[in-house]
DNA sequence: CAGCAAAACGAGAACGAGTCTCATTAGCGC
DNA sequence: GCGCTAATGAGACTCGTTCTCGTTTTGCTG
């Protein structure tokens, strides 16, 4: 059951999210631009978790450079639209995650030593998040949970 | 500003960590400073859970200026003391909590509706993130939950 | 296809949190 | 007190994000 994906990227996901998010955003209205299609293509491409200043890094680099504030513009619709989740990882930090339709889901482990990120999804921890919830009585939307500690890499 | 979270432990422990904090901070070669003084009364009166720039603002109406350097100073020394965690509950959002050395430890919900903060604490919760700790190999020193939800009162 | 209104766009200004620098002040051991 | 050094505060600076505004595109309609 609480079986781990540690690190585990599909890309058949990614390229159907990118799908489902130009459905989505024509269904809402939205016209069809250069810079969110561009911006859609760079984050199916690096399966989510950048930054927006990744994001213009690479489309600087790329075919055509693409103005910040459209990027902020496009994650901002897309957040809006239920297809992009913020996960708030460390402080100026704003990564943004790809949210598949199937509803999986993960968190963070950020290794203090080599700062990298590792992705995981726990059932239990899951399980012990819908538990709190009810003692409280608040009915849970979100959480993020992020783990700080050493890697299996960096422990030696 | 209406974030005045309703506090399940006693006050009693907040004089007692500002005790421990000059004491630390002695130890540790500081020298006991005006400006220093000023933000442990504070951060103790507010039983933490404060950003620099609300202590800030407060200090500033107080019978003493502190200038914002030497908060964010204070801030980063007692840190370092292992007196205060940063908790990042939202994006510009670097929030202090006080580390009471009885070892206790909790995470927070934010109500979506009045943006309130409700402090909680659960076993089973913390049992789940070591055994995740354990199944990815990763050493865990520390660890931030945020659930985001309605709350009671919001739900009515 | 031309015309049009609204959406999208990009450059750059503005903003806010946090950091850094530096001249001045003040603690603490002598 | 004396002097060394940490602490302080004003303000410059960085950096991520948001806002503004004039221009370009898009998709619709005649």
């Amino acid at each position: 059951m609480s079986h781990g994906t540690p690190h585990a990227h599909g890309e058949g996901d990614c390229a159907a999210w990118a799908q489902r998010a130009y459905r989505e955003l024509a269904a809402r209205g939205h016209r069809s631009g250069a810079a969110r299609g561009a911006v859609i293509e760079r984050l199916s491409a690096a399966g989510g978790c950048v930054t927006a200043q990744e994001l213009a890094d690479q489309l600087r680099g790329g075919t055509r450079p693409v103005g910040l504030a459209s990027i902020y513009r496009a994650l901002a619709a897309m957040e809006d639209a239920g297809l992009l989740r913020p996960a708030d990882i460390g402080p100026g930090e704003r990564r943004y995650e790809l949210v598949h339709d199937d509803g999986s889901h993960h968190h963070h482990v950020v290794c203090e030593r080599c700062d990298r990120t590792i992705v995981f999804s726990d059932h239990g921890l899951e399980a012990a998040i819908e538990s709190v919830g009810k003692r409280l009585g608040v009915s849970i939307d979100a959480h993020d949970v992020v783990l700080r500690g050493t890697c299996r890499e960096c422990a030696g």
